[in-house]
DNA sequence: AATCAAACATTCATGTATGTATGTATAAGA
DNA sequence: TCTTATACATACATACATGAATGTTTGATT
């Protein structure tokens, strides 16, 4: 009703966090009106305009919320897997696989950026994030690749760059298309057999 | 102005399509209004609700545009290598690849159903469709791998299906972030290195 | 205890999209 | 030639969504 806490105060804007996240995913963003938001989240509109500025600023919330564990989660990796480019690329690939199977709030972004969000000029800031994040992870693979043709696992006549974009399509589509119907196949199982396809395929023959 | 021929009228609706086409791939579905592709096409909106429903119709007209050209594509391929399915795999892959990169009215539906329209309960007919034919390409796609198997020259204990799967999650995968920044890779390139790799992971060792 | 500012609720003005109903000029058919 | 249906244009009713402006209640500060 009215105002109170500090803590209480957070706790509106996650509870506003949160059914931004489901209805965006599950209706769209564009097709959720900040009204809708609130009132999933029992509040008015009054008091989205309060915590946000607008829709954008809403998304750009939301990707906040996952990016950190996603961070995380990828030094974590890098010092387990020292010295072995290949073995640590997979891991993190299969990493991500398993946060966006398993985790409630990466899967319903990653849904939305990919099927309920609209690539369009005003969410031109929301996607050069996504963007400038995906080229920055794709430098960090291709010195794994480099690393790993240096050490002769993977074939020397291939483009590092290429090969790392190749393998990121591949995550990405079946993360699209998994999200198009989940019930269609297992994205774990298909990510663990396409994956080592792929580098069953990049790997020096005999290696 | 006033009422024309047939093929006037022909005209008008094929230039609304154009308009649309533009316009949605531009600045996407939901943010382009019925007003702003007929202002485009030079008529009012009159004219689109005469020659379509609405918008889903609209969007359904465009689909229409394009699919027969790729149905008739496939054809000719499976004509052309009638007993060699991984060599037909690869291109029907690289084919499609082709005319996404090359075909404007191919590329621009690709980029609007991927990145310009919400895949939401609106649009549940159009995205059904792209589900569907997805599907059935998949299928296609299964037989030629066990076909491959039976001669010999795929693994015999990978899985045909979660095979093609992954596969064809390469190849949208690489529409989906060619379509985001069609600078920062050559599509063609990307597509045939990437697929190679893939299909030599899923190829007997020494065959 | 008094004051201030945060955390909302409420209201309003504005713009815009949609669908439909109606008007009209003309091509096509009889 | 007359009629009719087509191919649009115009106008209108409805429905939202947005953002800002304003109001109100309380926690925090001094």
């Amino acid at each position: 009703m009215v105002r109170r806490t500090k803590a209480d105060a957070l706790t509106t804007r996650n509870e506003l966090l949160d059914a931004a996240e489901r209805l965006f995913s599950e209706r769209g963003v564009s097709n959720t009106s900040m009204m809708q938001v609130a009132e999933a989240a029992g509040v008015t509109r009054g008091a989205i305009y309060h915590h946000f500025e607008n829709k954008l600023d809403l998304i750009h919330a939301l990707m906040e919320r996952v990016s950190l564990p996603v961070d995380e989660m990828r030094d974590e990796l890098r010092k387990e897997h020292e010295n072995a480019p290949l073995h640590q690329l997979r891991e993190r690939c299969l990493n991500i696989v398993h946060q966006v199977q398993n985790d409630p709030h990466m899967q319903a972004l990653v849904n939305i950026l990919c099927h309920k969000c609209e690539y369009v000029e005003d969410t031109l800031p929301i996607h050069l994030r996504h963007l400038s994040g995906r080229n920055e992870c794709i430098d960090e693979c291709v010195k794994l690749v480099e690393q790993a043709q240096a050490q002769g696992s993977v074939a020397a006549d291939l483009d590092p760059r290429l090969t790392v974009i190749s393998m990121f399509g591949l995550i990405d589509g079946l993360f699209y298309n998994w999200l198009l119907d989940t019930q269609y196949f297992d994205l774990m199982t298909a990510a663990r057999s396409g994956l080592d396809n792929y580098l069953r395929g990049i790997s020096k023959q005999g290696a």
